[in-house]
DNA sequence: TTACATATGTAAGGGTCTCTCACTTTGACA
DNA sequence: TGTCAAAGTGAGAGACCCTTACATATGTAA
């Protein structure tokens, strides 16, 4: 997010990363002007190529937006992991990081966000159904422990998805910088900490 | 939504409610084919009039889309007022049947429902923001009732944006097929229930 | 009946897009 | 060094699209 792409310049013929860079366009694109409105076009320009490129990397159009939400989501679970690292395990505080982490992304990377929720339509690319399930079994793992449940049962898998609809929930509300009057005035954290205790209140 | 529109038939010059007509199939092609892929002409060739027609009714392609939304809006709250008045004022069914009433939209007419909270990059339609506004000030003052608080204060604030967030997710995950195997078993309206609970309790 | 306002149609300008084909450049490796 | 596959290029076919200008049909009110 943070590298502001500008028009791409090269001295040699062949690229080294245009995948990368093409992804990379596709998701500024996409950020700033809405997946309807993003064209293949736009991003060869932006990544400074001629509009067949694309084409040898990519499939079609749909696969490279499915390209770039793939990544988005492999870098989101990345920092997640980086994240979590720091808290011990079965902790209100980690329970709390993996919801700040969950709206700080969806925040940063709006259009890439919505889309991870989306590309199901264009056939599912196994990447992110699997990283997702297993992300999703974190949660439940550390919602297990909270309440001290010897297994994923009935109970945790009701409590999880309490806690993730209300994480979901909030990510989108904050994106709509027109709803902020509605938000309480506290912290975040302070909010998901008041959701956690009643999530996870016996 | 109950109406699945087919390409339309006139025995008129006139049409009577063109841009009715329009803003129906606006909604039927967003919600078949996304609202990137939604063309105003395919919106022309689904009423039967030809691709000048709409201008007479909208000034621009976004401002047709933006009808069709408000139009979406209105209905649901239309949906929403009768409901609710089935049940009585403050109590934990009617908590209950506005939250069902909010994921039961959500399900019938995803297109729109999300569109609802993008329309803002559009310009936001003042019938929008202000008919929103309404709905929610329903939310809370009967939080503000369960709770038996005086007035909207910040703690009323809280719990309907906790209740708002939830309920709000819960729509979005429900929206996505792939996710079913992730909720808990039981029914929404059990779901709901605990939610309500939890939020409202002390 | 006539005149006029309103609603729709016809035609087209001007633009953009996705994707393919045939060709060129380049790097790697036998 | 010579050969080949990979990665780019340029041009363009074929579609659509959004929007406008101007013509035409229709209902209404004098």
């Amino acid at each position: 997010m943070a590298d502001e792409q500008i028009k791409e310049r090269r001295d040699s013929y062949h690229h080294g990363d245009l995948r990368g860079a093409l992804i990379r366009a596709t998701r500024q694109l996409i950020e700033e002007k809405g997946r309807d409105h993003f064209s293949v076009s736009d991003a060869c320009r932006l990544a400074g190529v001629s509009t067949a490129a694309p084409y040898k990397h990519f499939k079609s159009k749909d696969e490279l937006v499915t390209g770039a939400v793939v990544d988005a989501m492999q870098r989101h679970y990345e920092g997640l992991y980086e994240e979590l690292s720091h808290y011990q395990k079965g902790t209100r505080d980690r329970i709390i990081a993996m919801g700040r982490n969950y709206v700080t992304f969806a925040l940063s990377e709006p259009g890439m966000f919505q889309l991870r929720f989306q590309v199901f339509d264009l056939g599912t690319p196994s990447e992110i159904e699997d990283s997702g399930s297993n992300v999703y079994g974190l949660v439940q793992e550390e919602v297990r422990a909270a309440l001290r449940e010897p297994d994923i049962n009935e109970r945790v898998i009701e409590r999880s998805y309490l806690l993730w609809c209300f994480v979901h929930g909030l990510s989108y509300l904050s994106m709509v910088p027109e709803l902020a009057d509605k938000a309480p005035s506290g912290s975040m954290d302070d909010l998901l900490g008041t959701v956690a205790d009643r999530v996870l209140a016996a």
